[in-house]
DNA sequence: CTCCCGATAT
DNA sequence: ATATCAGGAG
C-alpha cells in the first residue's frame, strides 16, 4: 500500500481511535431508519427525534399505522421531512411485502428500498451487517479530496472507488468512521483546524489555505 | 440539474 | 444573512 495514505490512516486513528457510528439505534431496522432520516440534517438533531420516535415506532406496522400528515409532524424538525416520511411509509410496507419485515442485508436489496440510496446501503452493510463498505457522505468527500486521495472534481462514486482502491478492505468499515470523525471535528467544512493539523505537510488545500488567507476572520 | 427543508453555526 | 448538515429521487 501507498505510504502517504498509510501516513493518513495512522494519523486520523491516533486523533480518533474510537471512530464510531453516531446515529443512536438498537437494531437494523432503526439504524436504516435513522440514516435514511439523516440526509443533510446533522446527526445530533436525528438523534434528538429519534428518541421520541423509537419509542412510538417499533416496527413497519407502527409506521403504517398513523396517517402520513402525523409521521410527518414527529420528523418534521428533522427537515426534508416530507419526502422522508413519505418513504419511511413505502419502505416499511415494501419490507412487509417483499422481505417479512426484515432489513435485507444485500446491498442491492437495500438501495430497492425508497429513500435509501449507496450511501445508505453502505453504512447500513457495514454497521449492521459487518460487511466492509466506504460510505461516502459529505465528510468523507470532502476529506478525500482536501487530501488528495480523490480528485477535487470526482463524483460520489468515483471517490468511493479511489478509497476502496486504497485502503485494505479490512480496513475500510473502521477508515470509514475516522474520515467522518475527522471531516466533522478537524478537517471541518467553515474553520478547518489547519493550523494545528498532524496531515498539514501532505495537504495542498491546507496548505493552500495557510498561505492564501489562513483564518479568515483576523484582526487589521 | 433541481427540489426537498428545519436546525444550527458562523 | 448565509453556509452546512452521515442524500435521494425525478
Amino acid at each position: 500500500m501507498n505510504q502517504k495514505v498509510r501516513h493518513i490512516l495512522d494519523t486520523i486513528a491516533s486523533m480518533f481511535p474510537d471512530a464510531h457510528c453516531e446515529l443512536h439505534h438498537s437494531n437494523p431496522f432503526e439504524l436504516t431508519i435513522a440514516v435514511l432520516l439523516s440526509a443533510q440534517c446533522t446527526d445530533e438533531t436525528v438523534n434528538k427525534v429519534t428518541a421520541s420516535l423509537f419509542q412510538k415506532y417499533k416496527c413497519p406496522e407502527d409506521y403504517l399505522a398513523v396517517p402520513l400528515e402525523e409521521l410527518q409532524q414527529d420528523i418534521r424538525r428533522i427537515g426534508l421531512y416530507r419526502n422522508k416520511a413519505n418513504n419511511i411509509q413505502k419502505l416499511c410496507q415494501l419490507l412487509l411485502d417483499k422481505h417479512g419485515g426484515e432489513i435485507p442485508r444485500s446491498h442491492e436489496q437495500l438501495t430497492e428500498l425508497p429513500g435509501v440510496g449507496r450511501k445508505t446501503a453502505n453504512v447500513v452493510v457495514s454497521n449492521a451487517f459487518g460487511v466492509p463498505a466506504i460510505a461516502v457522505d459529505t465528510h468523507v468527500e470532502r476529506v478525500a479530496k482536501r487530501l488528495g486521495l480523490a480528485g477535487p472534481d470526482d463524483s460520489v462514486l468515483e471517490v468511493e472507488k479511489k478509497l476502496m482502491k486504497k485502503v485494505p478492505r479490512d480496513e475500510w468499515t473502521l477508515t470509514h468512521h475516522r474520515l467522518i470523525f475527522f471531516g466533522r471535528y478537524h478537517c471541518k467544512a467553515q474553520n478547518p483546524q489547519c493550523e494545528v493539523c498532524p496531515l498539514l505537510d501532505i495537504c495542498r488545500e491546507g496548505k493552500r489555505r495557510m498561505k492564501t488567507g489562513g483564518s479568515r476572520k483576523s484582526k487589521p
